[in-house]
DNA sequence: CATGAATGAGTGTTCATTCAT
DNA sequence: TATGAATGAACACTCATTCAT
């Protein structure tokens, strides 16, 4: 928070702009002129703020990620849960991430499926894995207490909260006609998908972690 | 298979070259000189044999869809086999499909995250409500035979299928490190995550659509 | 003669005027367009031809630099001229290369005076030791034969032979005025200020190489 | 010198620094934001201080020229001296000039090949007279006396002059590879350049102008 | 039928300069 | 007086495509 106030108006608009054009049309398919256009800011601004297209998406990603690590870790820390509200809670606010924050994500999914190369591709990794080392500690201390079963493949059930949750933002258009929602505004479509996908997963980890 | 007929040698290698790029760098990040040279051909024979770039792409695309919407089909109405039985075969063939067309999945990925525009968004949509259709036959089929349980949310168990193939898939770096098998050969490391994914789909799907 | 055959008219025109836009405006002083333009190209033939503004500079010098050392050493093998004949043709050879070469002796002089750096700086640091190798050569061969002192600072001479031809080059206004020549036109104050050097050049030679 | 007491130290260090990134990369090879940055101060301070980037460099020249010009003039007004060694003086003040001042006289050789159209041009055309005429007075001085010959041609001359010691200064590169002294500090080497052109040069102009 | 040559639009970036403060 | 912010023009270069042959 406090970091995001170093940002003037004109980054700011930057910023946002460049990360809806980026989830939409791509890394390569953003061209500054496009971003400086919709920010109403001149061309030379994105260079002269972030050093470069590169620099300005790297920092983009950056400022996002860092939020999700700490919200993970905060939850994990959290005492009064038991061991399956702390798995609730952690969907709940997956998510909730992934479906108020579309845009990025979608930048993330994108990046991932471009051959490791880009500097963001590290990024994203080593954001899993820390994330992932979270969540390890979450499920073991649930399978000590005896609330979660042992064998557990913690890796798989996490590709499948992150896919799951991935392939039904990146489908909306789908998931809109097959519910025959297509006249649905969008707010009330983001909370329907969004309360659609909690059951399913919490239902979807309830069977897989716990013994009933 | 007729169809594929109609393509001579330099149409092939550059079929399959696009394939490979554009999974790799993404449609704008591929250039048509990338894909010339990489197939060994002139410039001019993208535009020349395909009309643009974009149309490449295209038909790139209807001739994998097809395919996946037959062996689907075909499933169904195999007799012999029981609903859970056909189900774990479909994983299989999920499962395989996206693993040794890694490319070509990709694509798709990719293609729909670009907001809806384009073209191609059209025809994956179009796919993905066939065989939608074809699956909730299977699964309803299953419900009437007392194999399965009644309420089941068949799209999201769909969007878990297809999620947790692709983000497994779109991370296969993160999934080596944390697997500790970082060394293992590309070939080998396919066959263990393809593996793995039976497992844990399965065993996620019996946990959801049985009781029991 | 036969290298040159390779090239066409597109990319000749590029050449000639690239030399003579480089000679007067500098390297950094010349931009692709203005090149393009006055060659009567688009600019993107640079790119296509030459793979770069910075290629095409090289090309330029390796295509000089080549005939200069075959005459210094063609020189040198000629029997039947005494030393001195030798001397005097060289020079004979070095103004009238300078004079009807001004463009791309420019930009020598230039190149040399920017700080080492350059790729062509080193070219041209090897032009001159392969040159000079050559004439210490001659001179000792005049100097073994009698012809010449022994104690002759081969170096110095040829930076005052190379230094004053590229003196009244780069100056030529100026020798126009202070001889009132300025009405002269172009072709004639070429063989005139040509004239002026091989008088001056061969007079300071002969003072310094021979015994009277 | 009263002049140079109006410029401030931000003043002085943007000169300082442009004279070096002039001399080493030229002036279109210079950008006003290198100048800023290596001086220390705001870029908008040159435009601010100096107008433009070319009022700069126009600026760097002034200052110098003035102090040719005067020293030449002096020189020749010496009295107690013989013209011959108003000759040799001559020539140790232009080396020593030349070599001290390195930077500065780079740009003048550059500004020279630039074809005229440069308002620097102008200005070095002009200096280049001035000391023309004060020079010729030197020579007829001796020429009247009986030390010189009659039939000498001082504009020649004078090209030989700065066109040696021009070509020793931006060929150092290749000096101290031919005299194996690679390995010299830069200071040392300074002098003993300075040192061979003011023997080689003397030894030249007392061949040419004297009777033996 | 196939292709080397060519093109104009577009790329990200840097430029010297101006302006509000 | 001094400067960070901002700008439009220009930079070298690459793009997908077209066309004459």
């Amino acid at each position: 928070m406090a970091v995001s106030m170093e940002y003037n108006d004109k980054q700011l608009a930057i910023m946002d702009t460049a990360e809806k054009l980026f989830a939409q049309n791509g890394f390569s398919g953003t061209s500054v002129r496009d971003i400086a256009q919709e920010a109403g800011v001149n061309v030379a601004m994105i260079s002269y703020y972030f050093g470069s297209k590169e620099k300005l998406m790297e920092i983009l990603f950056e400022q996002k990620s860092n939020k999700l690590t700490l919200m993970v870790e905060t939850l994990i820390q959290d005492e009064g849960l038991s061991y399956l509200q702390k798995v609730y809670t952690l969907i709940d606010d997956y998510v909730e991430r992934f479906v108020s924050q579309q845009a990025f994500h979608k930048i993330m999914i994108r990046e991932q499926v471009t051959e490791n190369g880009t500097v963001l591709a590290k990024h994203i990794l080593a954001l899993k894995k820390r994330n992932l080392s979270s969540i390890k500690k979450l499920i073991s201390g649930g399978q000590k207490n005896g609330e979660f079963k042992k064998n557990i493949d913690i890796v798989m059930m996490m590709a499948t909260l992150v896919g799951t949750i991935s392939q039904v933002i990146t489908s909306q258009c789908y998931y809109r006609e097959v519910s025959n929602l297509e006249t649905m505004d969008d707010a009330d479509f983001k909370k329907h998908i969004q309360k659609k996908l909690n059951i399913h997963l919490k239902h979807l980890f309830k069977a897989v972690l716990t013994n009933e």
